[in-house]
DNA sequence: ATAGAATGCAAGCGCATACTTGCACTCACT
DNA sequence: AGTGAGTGCAAGTATGCGCTTGCATTCTAT
């Protein structure tokens, strides 16, 4: 093993700062949760600032995003399976995603080493809504990049806040097909017609 | 004057949590800009944390809250209305909301006070939505209650998280109006309709 | 006028934090 | 064998934190 020290303490920074945030994330705790003497710390770092910084721009950014077809079939399903992956994604994210925001004004980077995910969240679901609709699916004028929008946003607000308030949005397991189901739904798309049926009309 | 003290302390205190949470936020901090000595603090609070909280309880809900007509007659203007209100709210009350949700684990007690006020737009847009379908504008089987929650959750993660990815949501001026038209859109509301024709269909 | 409540002021206590220094040790590589 | 990089360990520094104590002061109400 060439050099699992480095390693060590990001990862147990990450894990820190998800749980503590900046303020509460103690150099002496990250060394202790990496096996480490805190002196190695500033050693390799300089200071808990890059340290943490440097975390998160490595174990900032999800390793898994959903995936969607490049040629839609079965809309529907596809984008609730693509919403069921991207919601447990953001979930396992939380407190790092609630942590890097409410440290964003005092330490601006951190924010954006979390929505680097975001982005290509974003990206998959605009293109894969566009070839939806060059497939005939939903009308020419359907507003896909604000529809996916608002997806994003119910997945991110389920996942924020779900635990404080469940009674606001559907049970867990419907959630997915749910979002997906009202995305589609204000795209005008009508799963009772085929793609064909669709562009005949 | 009765007792100001006690008030210039919470709002002191409300104010400086929205900016640095609830460790970043000292009792000198919170004394110096009230005007007061920091043993005050502890004379009438006993400690930060009762202090932050009921400074929380008293602060953290919102005065103003959208209004939607008991009688809809033109629901994307309501809808919209509605939002632009909710919008602002949302946006001035973000710091606090974002600090109380990174908060949440080791002060249970914020978050919820914050949850208060979201309370109060879920029951105004449930209640509404439902009017609107029980006036024949949108069909009986329309999901309010889903599509009302991803109303919010847009509004919410708009306010969120706009400034840090502004890219991702649609023209601060346009964005009220996009959502609740796709809200509705979502209910199958067609503009085009009156609630007359709807109803004879 | 006087008692009592509220507040200010100065000082301090104990603890935790980020960060430093000096020295010893181990191991890889030549 | 020896050199040097990487790490551990013990100790310490300066600062800031929540919170307390003792005493002086002001204001209010009887």
């Amino acid at each position: 093993m060439a050099l699992p020290t480095r390693e060590h303490i990001l990862s147990a920074a990450a894990r820190l700062y998800a749980e503590h945030g900046f303020r509460g994330t103690t150099t002496r705790a990250i060394a202790e949760s990496a096996g480490v003497n805190e002196v190695t710390l500033f050693r390799l770092f300089g200071s808990k600032e890059t340290l943490i910084i440097e975390a998160m721009r490595v174990h900032g950014v999800p390793v898994h995003v959903g995936t969607l077809p490049e040629v839609p079939l079965d809309p529907a399903k596809e984008l609730t399976s693509w919403a069921t992956q991207t919601s447990t994604v953001l979930l396992s994210m939380r407190s790092m995603i609630v942590q890097a925001m409410s440290d964003a004004e005092h330490h601006p980077e951190m924010p954006k080493c979390v929505a680097r995910g975001a982005d290509a969240a974003f990206d998959a679901i605009h293109s894969y809504l566009d070839r939806v609709r060059e497939h005939g699916f939903i009308p020419t004028d359907a507003e896909t990049h604000n529809a996916g929008g608002m997806l994003i946003s119910s997945l991110f607000h389920d996942a924020m806040s779900r635990e404080v308030m469940p009674q606001f949005f559907p049970p867990i397991a419907d959630a997915p097909a749910t979002y997906a189901r009202l995305c589609l739904r204000a795209l005008q798309y009508d799963p009772s017609k085929s793609a064909a049926q669709r562009r005949a009309s």
